[in-house]
DNA sequence: CGCCTTACTGACCGCCCGGTCAGTCAACCT
DNA sequence: AGGTTGACTGACCGGGCGGTCAGTAAGGCG
């Protein structure tokens, strides 16, 4: 915070100690913004409020900062959601909408870019990409399948391929998250927020409720 | 298709029409790749059979060509899908899955990764990302827009917010057209493609079955 | 068959940025 | 205060790539 705002005029210090997270943040910022080839160094430096060189106390490479800067932030936020789940008592569909928003703040924060930023450069680091799937993608998609067989043993849910239906839930939040920093950055959303995530949550929500009882395809087809 | 294949050994030849279809096929697949910066020209025209200096005769610098290459991969494939909607005769149901299964097709083709750059390099190329919004995002919601409009005329779909829902209809194909050509290219998908579409159309069609005649949400509130 | 046009080549240039390191000065110790 | 440490700076280097252009030969024409 202290780095990317008070850049002027800033008299030499010393500290050590806040250096590595401020860099971490910058980088984060910088590569979500540009991408990987196109970011500078000069410039993650200049947001965290020092010059290139400190840069290359703390991280060898613009590589290494790169890595480190994304598995720091993303790491301890599915913890928190994991033990939420673990505890829940009310209603699965508030549990799941509440999971839901939870994220969508996330996506909004200054962190919001980071899944697109994984995306734009998977295929250049195939290493991060393999990691990002197992430690974050799969284990976010566990998470999701936990609520659903939860709902479904309570009755709240349809049965079906839990974690397919997981997968597919969960779509359009990832889809907002990547899109809103991109596209969405300059082109203001067709959809407002509020209009979207009515719609998310009553279609999702539509989705997973439990078949009724007679044959569902449009015995009489009103009008 | 030629350049690409028969790069050794070629006797250097006079063939100015292929020329650009070629480069911008190459391009798109090299920009996909590695992204606007780190994709190099002298990659493009080794793909396209050419050399880098053969670029430069046909498209001014690599900024030019890497937006020719988008625009004109990008284009004449709504309006084929605009055209089958006007003409559909049958179920919405059955329309609205044959639309996806099309995209679906076109996410595993070549240029696949198409969506992906556009997301990558939105915030780089802002102008490319309005028109992108504009001309392909906006008109393609439009067109699934008037596909549930219509299921909701012949009651097959329930009402709601039609624009948003299309756009939710949607976001699971973008979300695994972007995916598959980033993370999923090095790490296998977890979620096949036959498991991931049965369960994407089912329960999008469940989600927009109309409301069971009695109250929706479960009638006796547990909890 | 020889000449001319021009599509094509690839060596070359200059800039830009990742990475280095000799020097500087803040902070702490005594 | 003076000395010492080591966090920090920024000028500098070298390589790599976007972009150029003088030269080469394919192909058409008389």
């Amino acid at each position: 915070m202290e780095g990317t705002a008070g850049a002027a005029a800033r008299p030499r210090r010393r500290r050590k100690e806040a250096r590595p997270a401020e860099l971490l943040e910058a980088a984060v910022e910088v590569f979500a913004e540009k991408g990987f080839a196109a970011a500078r160094l000069e410039e993650v430096a200049r947001r965290a409020g020092v010059s290139k060189g400190t840069a290359y106390l703390y991280f060898p490479t613009k590589e290494a900062l790169f890595k480190a800067a994304i598995r720091e932030i993303v790491l301890t936020r599915l913890a928190m959601g994991e033990r939420e789940v673990e505890a829940w008592q009310g209603s699965s569909a508030v549990l799941l909408r509440r999971m839901l928003e939870q994220w969508a703040q996330l996506v909004r924060s200054r962190q919001g870019g980071l899944l697109k930023l994984i995306v734009a450069e998977a295929r250049n680091f195939p290493d991060l990409a393999a990691w990002y799937q197992a430690e974050v993608g799969e284990r976010g998609n566990r998470l999701l399948a936990v609520v659903l067989r939860r709902g479904i043993e309570r009755g709240e849910f349809r049965a079906g391929d839990v974690e397919a239906m997981a997968h597919i839930v969960a779509c359009p939040m990832a889809f907002r998250a990547i899109w809103s920093n991109s596209v969405g950055c300059y082109e203001t959303l067709p959809l407002s927020d509020e209009r979207f995530y009515d719609s998310y949550f009553s279609l999702m929500l539509a989705a997973l409720r439990p078949e009724p009882q007679e044959t569902p395809d449009t015995q009489e087809t009103k009008e």
